[in-house]
RNA sequence: GCACCCGUAGCUCAGCUGGAUAGAGCGCUGCCCUCCGAAGGCAGAGGCCAGAGGUUCGAAUCCUCUCGGGUGCGCCA
């Protein structure tokens, strides 16, 4: 199914057979051995940079290893041409016929073509948005949620089997902040004047509806009794309705995790300290005093043993403490508790998506895995800030003044399928400029607009041939059906190779952990369709639908299907709908 | 002071984990749109890949240093 490694084996079995025979030596190391698009179209369609990479190895000339295996690949039936270029490069013409046969596979594979078995069904958890239960989701969590969602259900396709899991940090000081905040709203549902809301507690109305849940549920019981009487169920209860906000909130988004975590929970149960103990046992933990931090001026600084991690083993620049002053375990300690607990389900392979402001905690988080553990791994991606901008201006925002965007406003002015793609159109270690009118644009200057409109313009055509040529079956299994001999403009031909390197392009992505290739590969494949469009405007003859010609109008249906087949399975690992039509 | 991320066309950014002559969009310049699928199309100019060393057949990509920007740096989460 992936044209590249279909080429990666014959190049592998063509080298077996000149050390067979004795042309090459025997046991040459292949693994750095590419069978890849060559940069330039003009080389041809695939590049092997095998005689390079074998040349120090079986101590030949370059030229000499490429002359030997291009005579082996000439003997394939799908290639039409080889050559031997520059250093050394392989490159290879395939026949306009194998093209062809790749329309047919893609329409019988659907939106599954691409599907790959790398992962070989491996678990790997994702863990993603994790905001503190405290308020709504505003925009500073979208980046996060679109990117971490887009690359679990990246990973997916890719084969391994994903979880996609939520941190709940249900147990810090911001919740007990939220309790007293709730309390205080629960006393307004009962008429009493609460005034301004004080310095340090959350100000906004979106604890209104929960003071009034209070007040049903428990009645006036709380309302002048002390706090040691209702704050920890009032945390428990706030929590919790912050997170069925949150989830409401996500799920505008597209996004459902199947697990959600809490951190409270993990500090009830002794799980903290069973963790700890594990590392204890293997030797990285100690009592011992840190050095004050260098640079920042530590006012009330003063010496104190503690319980430390040796994290300085695994790469860390410091150790890390464990346990405050109080005997309470540190926020880090119930992390390594946490990301332990994934290791044990059997998670070996974990991800947090983390805003860039924890880019500090990055190192330890690893250090504490790699102790925990001698071959699990986790890999932290850090989401830069979005910048938002309306007509061009920045968006000022303030917490504090309460002028913050959220998520749900985000959502409902351009959409859920808009939001995601546009997050996913930067890298997610480089800041994006999200523009409220840019990305409701609809020009070719928007990515969202250009490859929805080349989805939208291929379901059009085949409406309209379906009207043109009465029964005519423009179904998949239809048109898969068709003769594509006619199909042999460069244009049409460039179509399918971008098509033929999705497949390649999934795994890539999943490997570099990266979901923004995707959108850039529809952007160009979207682009290569337009441009064959166009075409069509100065050349009658090259148009979708042409009239008297039913075989010739099938074959081309059969090609633009398997680009809008590509462009929906792209779609689908971003989280978006294809759209059938723009209005 | 230390660590991490970033530095690519005037602007915003890609660059397929080390490949051949570094790409796209915007902007700019010049053509095309009386008729056909123009919410446009074609072509062009524009670069010391921040800088200096190193690794090798080969570096924007990997290593070291310098400069410039962002983020973070016990007992917060």
């Amino acid at each position: 199914m992936n044209v590249f490694t279909h080429f990666r084996d014959a190049v592998d079995a063509a080298l077996k057979d000149l050390a067979n025979t004795g042309a090459l030596p025997e046991g040459l190391d292949t693994r750095n051995i590419a069978v890849e698009p060559p940069r330039d179209a003009s080389h041809g369609d695939i590049a092997i940079n095998a005689a390079l990479v074998l040349s120090k190895q079986a101590k030949m000339n370059p030229r000499e290893i490429a002359t030997l295996l291009a005579g082996k690949l000439e003997a394939l039936p799908e290639v039409e041409k080889v050559d031997i270029a520059g250093p050394g490069f392989i490159n290879m013409t395939i026949a306009a016929s194998y093209w062809q046969a790749q329309v047919k596979a893609i329409l019988e594979a659907g939106t599954h073509f691409g599907d790959s078995q790398m992962g070989g069904g491996d678990k790997v958890n994702v863990e993603y948005v994790s905001a503190n239960p405290t308020g709504p989701m505003h925009v500073g969590h979208v980046r996060g949620a679109v990117f971490g969602d887009a690359l679990a259900n990246l990973l997916q396709k890719a084969g391994y089997e994903v979880c996609k899991e939520y941190y709940i940090n249900d147990a810090g000081s911001q919740i007990d902040t939220l309790a007293r905040s709730a309390h205080l709203r629960y006393q307004e549902a009962y008429g009493r004047d609460i005034g301004e809301i004080p310095e340090g507690l959350y100000p906004g109305d979106y604890l209104v509806p929960v003071g009034e849940a209070l007040k049903a549920k428990y009645g006036d019981q709380y309302l002048d009794a002390p706090e040691s009487e209702w704050l920890a169920l009032f945390k428990v209860e706030a929590s919790n309705a912050m997170m069925d906000m949150i989830r409401d909130d996500l799920a505008t988004l597209g996004v459902e995790h199947e697990v959600f975590f809490s951190e409270r929970a993990l500090h009830a149960s002794d799980r903290i300290g069973e963790a700890v103990e594990v590392l204890r046992q293997r030797g990285h933990i100690y009592e011992g005093v840190l050095e004050p931090p260098k640079g920042k001026k530590p006012e009330d600084w003063e010496p104190r043993e503690q319980t430390l991690f040796r994290a300085t083993d695994f790469g860390d620049d410091v150790d890390r403490p464990l346990q405050k002053s109080t005997g309470e375990f540190t926020y880090f300690a119930a992390d390594i508790a946490y990301h332990h607990d994934k290791f044990v389900r059997g998670y070996k392979q974990m991800i947090d998506v983390l805003g860039a402001d924890h880019g500090g905690y990055v190192k330890r988080m690893q250090a504490a895995v790699k102790a925990l553990s001698e071959d699990g791994t986790l890999d932290v991606k850090l989401c830069q800030l979005v910048r938002l901008f309306r007509n061009g201006e920045p968006v000022k925002m303030s917490k504090r003044a309460g002028t913050f965007v959220t998520l749900r406003e985000v959502v409902e002015e351009v959409g859920k399928d808009v939001t995601r793609f546009i997050m996913l159109t930067r890298k997610n270690d480089a800041p994006l400029d999200f523009d409220f009118n840019k990305v409701m644009e609809q020009s070719k200057d928007n990515p969202v607009f250009y490859v929805q409109y080349a989805h939208a313009r291929i379901c059009s055509v085949l409406r309209k041939a379906a009207e043109a040529f009465g029964g005519l079956d423009t179904s998949d299994a239809g048109l898969s059906g068709a003769d594509l001999h006619a199909i042999n403009h460069p244009s049409e031909i460039a179509m399918i190779k971008q098509c033929a390197a999705w497949p390649r392009l999934v795994e890539q992505a999943a490997e570099a952990h990266e979901p923004h290739r995707i959108a850039f590969f529809l952007y160009d494949l979207a682009s290569e369709f337009h441009t064959f469009w166009n075409k069509g405007n100065e050349d009658a003859s090259l148009r979708f639908v042409i009239e008297g010609d039913e075989a010739l109008t099938r074959a081309r249906l059969a090609l633009i299907r398997a680009v809008a087949l590509v462009i929906a399975s792209g779609l689908a690992v971003l989280g978006v709908k294809p759209v059938e039509e723009m209005r």
